[in-house]
RNA sequence: GCCCCCUUCGUCUAGUGGCCCAGGACGUCGGAUUCUCAGUCCGAAAACAGGGGUUCGACUCCCCUAGGGGGUACCA
């Protein structure tokens, strides 16, 4: 039975490096009819758990991958929060002294520091003297009359080595030489990570491994405990963490200022806050960029979206497949493909993926999508009134491939829902198509009567009079659309000019018409 | 310092000894379409880190160097 997991720690906010780690096991898990496990690490986290492990749960729940076992749907091998585990750990801890593999250390910080440093001064690599080692309970009394507190360190092997077979690197060699006797447990009590993790993995029968790469080099010491404790190891496949944009360097959320710094990613931060700013969210850069997954949900990035572009970072199929439903990945993943190199995160190709898969979203929905961004920007009321759904539908249509992320119809088209007297100008557009010696404004006034008198507003219908209308003039049509289109829009781009003359109307359209040769005058 | 991992176009990647004077995608540049902007279509430039081996033959195997990254905590 393959079982996977990933174990989030509460920290508020979903990483997208993360998202692609948990992608992976997620994947391998459904691919093999598997569990999928979420762990919650909150050894080191105060109160607040709940609401800073919220945001995680919803970000996967907006993904999509959903979870077998953990917060919400809970288990046969909970709990699942490592802050209710103590006592599995504490039974490790104790099994591990018993069998000889641990000692009570009652060095003083300071005392192993020296010693690392006297190490380091003379180049050889630190190995602990094991000088305040506790072998027996005198001992450790004598030491603890001396006012010394114990630690739990591993006693590690000192010759040897580890083979290991990774999934992902292959064949990988360590020398238990070069291990430290890790502290497993801490003056406090408490517990280290790579003891918790052990005992867990056990404990939930995680069969694969499957985290980033950092964790390789932990991985013969959590062996070691492993092995100690006589459990069965599982597989392990680390996978290459998600680099910074054009750099190799593993992508973190403390470094945006120099992501900032990278055009591309510079310009999905801007697209980000440009939106943010119109629906009003109050943002701060420490909750909302593009490292964090909550940052496409607001902006109105599709999940399958993030989720396509993350699984062909640092994986493919072949030379050319790149786009997968749900069940394609599922169907096509595996571990040996995955590559050893770590993977820059891409904010170009991310918005590629983004528009490729708009595209394939029918309009009804699309229509849904979009509605949201327009209520927060308080353009549509909520619940928005009967008219509002076929104006919707009309407007997307005519938007077509301009619209990327649902946010963008707020600059696309919020021209559509303010009143007449109300749309702003482009200052620029207007002085470069409406100045009053410009011989389109008189086009224009003759076309408004035309259009007055007009007895269908359906796009084909106004296609059909202005050709003619141009015709009959002798002139060629850009000599009067882009002054009509700032006219009704104050914009000099937007949608096909007759979409746009219907979706207005023609009381609508007049109105503007009129405002417009009246600010010329 | 020591240990481990990695290295194909700007980026994501295909490539498991001859199919590769290296294929695809994003981006870039040029062109076409057009009422603008998108989109779409066509085309171009663009890479095997370097050096040694092994082999009839190396992007592919081995060694070295360089560069990058990770670990080395009473962090995870």
């Amino acid at each position: 039975m393959v079982r996977t997991r990933f174990a989030p720690s509460p920290t508020g906010y979903l990483h997208i490096g993360g998202v692609r780690t948990a992608l992976f096991n997620w994947l391998f898990a459904r691919k093999h009819g598997g569990q999928f496990i979420l762990r919650i690490d909150d050894t080191d986290q105060q109160r607040n758990v709940q609401a800073a492990l919220e945001p995680i749960l919803h970000g996967f729940k907006w993904l999509g991958l959903d979870w077998d076992e953990g917060p919400e749907v809970g288990g046969d091998y909970g709990p699942y929060y490592q802050s209710q585990r103590s006592d599995r750990y504490q039974a490790a801890v104790d099994q591990l002294l018993a069998s000889g593999h641990a000692y009570r250390d009652y060095a003083k910080p300071d005392e192993v520091q020296a010693e690392r440093e006297a190490a380091d001064k003379e180049k050889r690599s630190f190995v602990y003297s094991r000088t305040w080692m506790a072998e027996s309970d005198a001992q450790a009394a004598e030491f603890e009359s001396q006012g010394r507190q114990a630690v739990v360190r591993l006693k590690m092997p000192r010759e040897g080595c580890l083979e290991l077979h990774d999934l992902v690197r292959g064949n990988v060699r360590f020398e238990w030489a070069n291990e430290q006797d890790h502290v497993i447990q801490r003056a406090d009590g408490s517990f280290i990570y790579h003891l918790a993790t052990v005992v867990d993995d056990h404990d939930f029968q995680i069969s694969h491994v499957i985290r980033a790469e950092e964790h390789l080099s932990n991985t013969p010491r959590q062996v070691f405990i492993a092995q100690s404790l006589g459990y069965s190891l599982p597989e392990f496949a680390h996978v290459p963490f998600v680099a910074e944009p054009g750099s190799k360097t593993k992508l973190s959320k403390r470094k945006l200022d120099k992501y900032l710094k990278n055009r591309d990613f510079a310009k999905l931060n801007d697209l980000g806050t440009h939106i943010a700013n119109q629906i009003g969210m109050t943002i701060s850069a420490e909750t909302f960029n593009p490292v964090i997954v909550d940052f496409y949900e607001q902006i109105g990035f599709l999940p399958d979206a993030i989720v396509n572009y993350l699984l062909l970072l640092g994986w493919s199929l072949d030379d050319k497949t790149e786009y997968f439903s749900r069940s394609a990945m599922i169907d096509s993943f595996s571990l040996e493909r995955i590559n050893k190199a770590p993977a820059s995160f891409d904010p170009q190709k991310l918005l590629a993926f983004q528009q490729h898969y708009m595209q394939e979203v029918p309009v009804k929905q699309k229509a849904k999508l979009v509605l949201s961004f327009l209520q927060q920007a308080g353009l549509v009321s909520s619940p928005p009134s009967c008219d509002v759904g076929p104006k919707l539908t009309a407007i997307v249509q005519a938007a077509g491939d301009r619209l990327t992320v649902a946010g963008d119809i707020l600059d696309l088209a919020s021209e559509f829902f303010v009143a007449d007297q109300d749309f702003a100008y482009d200052e620029k557009a207007f002085q470069k198509r409406l100045v009053d010696d410009n011989p389109a404004v008189a086009l224009l006034r003759e076309f408004r009567e035309e259009l007055a008198a007009a007895e269908s507003f359906d796009a084909s219908d106004l296609e059909r009079m202005l050709k003619a209308f141009v015709e009959q003039k002798g002139i060629k049509i850009g000599q009067i659309i882009h002054a009509l289109r700032v006219a009704i829009t104050g914009k000099s781009v937007g949608f096909g000019m007759f979409e746009t003359l219907s979706i207005l109307g023609k009381p609508s359209v007049l109105a503007r018409i009129d405002r417009t040769l009246s600010k010329v005058a």
